[in-house]
DNA sequence: TAATTAATCTACTAAAACTATAGGGTAAAA
DNA sequence: TTTTACCCTATAGTTTTAGTAGATTAATTA
């Protein structure tokens, strides 16, 4: 299942692109207009922030908008950080490696082998994808 | 990410599947083969039995076997009884469909759109797979 | 046939982690 | 001095991952 702090910060990016210039747009505008709850977007669009997809502007006239152009911010990225990793397993993921412990051969195990496939497959949408795609 | 129930779940039939015959095979082997722990493993035979993959039988000897031939048990049906919903989101799903309560326009909405490629990519993985592919 | 043993089945409980959200105060820009 | 983002903390709720205790069933043994 997608987190609502993905779902949201989807909705959110989706928002900002969809304005006609790069104003900033307020917290409070943006969480009205897609139903979110003030504080919780308020912290994903921090992180949002902070990893690189938006710039900010405190005070008066201030608020969130994008740095980079729709079409230069593929959802693999975002949903990396948003979600975290793309696999289901960490012992298939590219980004966020982990060796499972109850495997003792990784090879040799099938659901290594099916998630595999799920991970390529998920991949391949998110890399087909960028945020211009989402836009309106 | 995959529960564990689910990766259990997956070894467990997997572990069924490629034993010589279908006689009974009981939990704590299971569980010891595949480091499950013993308890969690129970329930999640238990509803893999109580949903018609597997039978058990009671008493010394007793144990669990699969009901069916490895091919005719598709990774769809096996996910969805252990994992749950394979869309991730609840308005794109199939079988367990449900509106989103911020989603005034299912239509319009970007994560939406996104969400149904997504399912859709990975229901095409799991369609072509069965218990049969997992085997070793 | 009765007792024993070996297994599944059932229900309850619980710790731990995660999710979603709220509150209140701080800092910076206009 | 107002307006906004920023930061920290707490918390209710849910899900996950088990653990505990016993009941039930079936085969074996005496």
């Amino acid at each position: 299942m997608l987190s609502k702090k993905t779902k949201y910060g989807l909705k959110a990016l989706t928002f900002l692109a969809n304005q006609k210039d790069r104003e900033p747009v307020q917290i409070a505008e943006i969480a009205s207009h897609e139903n979110i709850s003030q504080k919780f977007l308020e912290s994903i669009l921090l992180t949002l922030r902070k990893t690189g997809f938006l710039g900010s502007k405190k005070g008066k006239g201030g608020g969130y908008y994008l740095i980079k152009e729709p079409k230069d911010i593929p959802m693999t990225t975002v949903m990396r950080v948003l979600e975290g990793p793309i696999a289901l397993v960490p012992c298939v993921s590219l980004n966020f490696y982990e060796k499972c412990n109850d495997c003792p051969d990784e090879e040799s195990c099938s659901v290594h082998k099916l998630m595999i496939q799920v991970r390529d497959s998920t991949l391949q949408v998110f890399g087909n994808n960028t945020l211009a795609d989402l836009m309106s």
